[in-house]
DNA sequence: GTCAAAGCGTGACGATACGTCACATTTTGC
DNA sequence: GCAAAATGTGACGTATCGTCACGCTTTGAC
């Protein structure tokens, strides 16, 4: 029992359409090539049409971020059937999240993107909360990982840290490391290992500054990361 | 003596002109308001006379960019003014970047969008490369500082962690954190306390992981960080 | 089955901004 | 003092955004 008209599962429908046209176009051509003209070009409708779901070019960039949002989520969900203690777990997530920036780059582009308050400001506002409401859905993952590690006994925050910052420091460390990744391959002077090495490392050194057993001196977590890659693939 | 021609000289002032304009722009009206047309404008020059001096907008970009590099670079050195251990220092300039993102939101803005692959491939190659040894020469400062506190027995880097993925690595928690903070304020599900506490938070978890001396345990870096806090002021 | 009202799709149109180029003006060097 | 080179100009062509009045389709009342 469906309670939307034939009507309003269309128009939903078509919304989708569009959508799947947008990250098509992205993931081909680029962020150059993403226009309306094109979007209603491929879907064989008219611009007009695209407007009638969308109220700008940022409002789509925003509703294409949702979604985004949506499947990290999702993939975070999935990497959690991995086997092993707290902080394999949140290894887990990391590895996740890098997965998703290097098989999807022009989404992360437009994660990072949205991150200024150009498109912010110009995106309607319902596409705004919907995104930062599936922000929140990854983010309550991550928190849950946190809370596991905690209740287990292998974390204890500092008592000027809550779990929230704990959680958006990290987060923030994911970022900083994926965003700025491929523009450093550029600087050819630095020694640098590849981007999951340097993820891998930078994240044991945190969860060490945490203090979350067992810490990278007591266990193997290079041989957590492979063994992650591994059960990731059988996954996707 | 100067060995340029008045005509020379003219021309680097002019460019000097137009980027300043140009900035003026985006720190009053915002990114939306950044035209060329509106840079000739201002300038009561031609749009075809800031041709002269760039390829395109994302050239201007660039520009901007490597002079806010410049400047960021520059606030590293005089943060290094400040009195105290390696570690402090190391702190210093993470305030140094921290005040730099505050005070200019939107030349951070720019710093953020020019990390997009769209960016890069329209501006010419000449901006990208003075763009990127600005950031190297950022990078140098901080890895001077790590480099002294490794001279000085503070700092023992794991024998897998080069001095340049330290360095990458910090700067990447940084900026994750800069860049995240602004879109964070909106989400008021998160209990989170203030960026700068955030800021002084995570680096002290994230040098305690890396073991650099004095650890935070033994150390009170909040109030090395208030009297950062009055130092910069007497520098600005 | 019919028809009017409401809803929906359209693409031409106005506006804005980018980037170019042929021409005008200034400077240079002889 | 003049020709050639360099420089400044702004109108123009192109592209894209976002709008809107018009025509077509669906709906539901009779």
């Amino acid at each position: 029992m469906n309670t939307l008209t034939r009507r309003q599962r269309e128009f939903l429908q078509r919304e989708q359409l569009f959508l799947d046209a947008a990250r098509q176009i992205l993931r081909s051509d680029g962020v150059a090539a993403f226009t309306i003209d094109r979007i209603a070009g491929n879907t064989e409708y008219a611009k007009g049409t695209v407007y009638k779901h969308f109220t700008c070019k940022e409002d789509i960039l925003c509703a294409l971020c949702h979604e985004s949002l949506v499947h990290l989520g999702e993939a975070f969900s999935k990497a959690l059937t991995f086997p092993g203690n707290s902080r394999e777990r949140m290894m887990a997530l990391g590895t996740a999240y890098l997965q998703f920036t290097t098989r999807f780059p022009e989404e992360f582009d437009i994660l990072i993107a949205v991150r200024t308050n150009n498109v912010r400001q110009k995106a309607s506002e319902k596409r705004v909360e919907a995104m930062i409401a599936a922000d929140q859905g990854a983010h309550d993952v991550m928190r849950s990982v946190i809370g596991a590690a905690i209740a287990a006994g292998d974390l204890t925050l500092p008592t000027t840290t809550s779990l929230d910052e704990a959680c958006f420091g990290l987060w923030a460390m994911a970022f900083g490391l994926l965003a700025l990744a491929p523009a450093n391959d550029v600087i050819d002077s630095l020694e640098l290992p590849s981007i999951p090495i340097i993820m891998v490392n930078q994240m044991n050194l945190l969860l060490d500054g945490y203090g979350w057993r067992p810490l990278s001196t007591e266990f193997d977590y290079q041989q957590t990361f492979a063994r992650l890659l591994k059960h990731m693939e059988t996954l996707q």
